[in-house]
DNA sequence: TATATTTATCGTATAGCGCCGATAGACGAT
DNA sequence: ATCGTCTATCGGCGCTATACGATAAATATA
């Protein structure tokens, strides 16, 4: 069962860490960029990857989970855009972190 | 043997999805934290993540070919510390993409 | 040479991810 | 009511990731 240790890390660490799984995928990253030119339905996303429609839908949902995506029902369609929220977050906290990982290193000792 | 479709998708989204699946785990987020505040050695990361030591050390190795560590061996230590060249690199690519992100999703229609 | 220390790697078990076809559910149009 | 369209989800396959103990390899020390 405890086969991932995720819960003995810091809250931070771990938000950090959901927000890169998130865009650890090449087609989450290309999902991402399409919406941003202009939000779009499910089948418009699946006719510019060279993925099925099942598999697209997964991506959006994890897109959906990490916040970085929202969906708006439009009859039989949905019509799915960049949460600007979620990519203000995401900016922050990894700003927040390579400002710290910038400044500690220039501070601390080195042997390599 | 088809199973990622990794190479369909442009350099750049697969470089900056690579980055991102290093971070994608707390324990890289911690590790790099540690190295960042001083260089060290194996071990010592070892004492200070509930992991085991070969854990840890695939951490590192996922880290270093990611390139955004570095190992250079003391002995019959190992002293690892930020590759400030990848922490460079990741800067870049995460702010070209969130800057062009922002953008265009000012300019871009809404529907939700 | 023998011993202790340190790290990388091997082997293995389990959980999760990525992919797709098939299907179900929701909606608009006929 | 029926049909076509659109999306989410299920089931299943294969690969990858996470975790650990055990062991090998390299080095320093006695």
């Amino acid at each position: 069962m405890a086969y991932s240790k995720k819960e003995s890390f810091s809250e931070q660490d771990v938000a950090l860490a959901d927000l890169a799984k998130a865009m650890s995928h090449p087609a989450r990253i290309a999902i991402l960029k399409i919406l941003a030119r202009s939000t779009c339905m499910c089948g418009e996303i699946v006719d510019e990857l060279p993925l099925s429609q099942a598999t697209v839908s997964q991506h959006l949902k994890a897109l959906k989970d990490a916040g970085l995506v929202q969906g708006e029902i439009e009859g039989a369609a949905v019509c799915y855009c960049i949460d600007p929220a979620g990519i203000e977050k995401l900016s922050k906290i990894l700003g927040q972190f390579l400002s710290r990982v910038s400044k500690e290193i220039i501070c601390s000792t080195k042997c390599c």
